[in-house]
DNA sequence: CAATCGTCCTGCGGGC
DNA sequence: TGCCCGCAGGACGATT
């Protein structure tokens, strides 16, 4: 499940790759990926239209053109882009990856549901074997202004994000689990499941500890670990414990680091005590029911 | 009004 | 071997 650290790879990715090519044409087989705008609409919206900046906001991706619009993707669950080439083949209503590699290779990225064409030759395809993806149109004002993402919390790895404004964030919410909050998109941007868990797991709390019981060392605690974590997944390229893939098709390797994520019945790397898995909110949670007690 | 639930969607893996 | 069912879960809308 792409998150902070996947988007920021293939932002990265796309500013080495994209930036100054032009969109010559638009396709898509799941047209509902699209959303507030008809499909037909967006695609003249953008065919012309040149890509002059690529940005990241919590977990969206954001491609800057040359006219009044910015692209909005995100990839929810098993969305990732792809740079390459494909032709459709419409007896099997499927692209075809016309290049060897990777995106011919690794199943993970057969499931292509929109493309976008290149004046380079060569395509920018969303990969989502979920269809779970969505792709809007915003106004380059809303984004510039602010509006677009009033409701998003703050960017942990900005330089200007501090451990006193964390402090305040934490203050502000009254309560609850403090998994949820980190995962909440309203409370701080851009981290999910998997790296909620292992902040957890690094700072030793419970993951259903309320927010009301921790104090100024665990908040500090929480602050270095949740930058460092964020830092060494984008230096791993992310994380391809699942279906994740950089834009060349390649796997990440944050989970070769992973800690709590997907651990359970194995032993915990502090204490040799077997890793749990339960739910937390609906959500898998994984962790050290003895590093990681719950406080009384 | 905040918390929880249902929805979207499909491939995969466990179990029989 | 093959089929069925449950599970994975980000974000948002509906409901309690």
């Amino acid at each position: 499940m792409p998150e902070l650290p996947e988007v920021e790879t293939t932002v990265r990715g796309l500013k080495r790759e994209v930036l100054n090519r032009t969109f010559l044409d638009f396709s898509t087989d799941t047209p509902k990926i699209v959303k507030g705008i008809e499909t037909q609409e967006f695609k003249d919206s953008i065919v012309g239209k040149t890509i002059i900046d690529v940005k990241r906001r919590a977990k969206n991706i954001l491609i800057f053109l040359n006219s009044d619009s910015v692209i909005l993707i995100h990839l929810k669950m098993t969305g990732h882009l792809l740079i390459g080439d494909w032709e459709y083949d419409k007896k099997n209503s499927e692209w075809v990856p016309l290049i060897k590699g990777p995106m011919s290779d690794d199943p993970y990225n057969r499931f292509v549901r929109v493309v976008f064409c290149l004046n380079d030759g060569r395509k920018l395809a969303l990969c989502d074997m979920r269809k779970f993806a969505k792709i809007e149109l915003l106004k380059k004002s809303e984004v510039e202004n602010g509006n677009a993402f009033k409701e998003v919390g703050p960017e942990p790895l900005d330089d200007s994000f501090s451990l006193e404004d964390l402090v305040v964030l934490f203050k502000n919410k009254k309560r609850g689990k403090i998994k949820q909050v980190l995962m909440d998109q309203s409370f701080i941007a851009g981290i999910g499941n998997i790296y909620a868990n292992e902040i957890l797991f690094e700072v030793k709390i419970n993951p259903e500890e309320d927010v009301s019981s921790l104090n100024e060392n665990d908040i500090k605690n929480i602050y270095s670990a949740m930058k460092s974590i964020l830092e060494k997944a984008i230096e791993s390229q992310g994380d391809s414990f699942s279906d994740f893939r950089n834009i060349y098709g390649e796997r990440g390797k944050f989970q070769n680091f992973a800690k709590a994520y997907g651990k359970d019945g194995e032993n915990c790397q502090n204490c040799g005590n077997i890793i749990i898995k339960s739910k937390v909110g609906g959500r898998g949670t994984f962790y050290c029911p003895k590093c990681q007690m719950l406080r009384k």
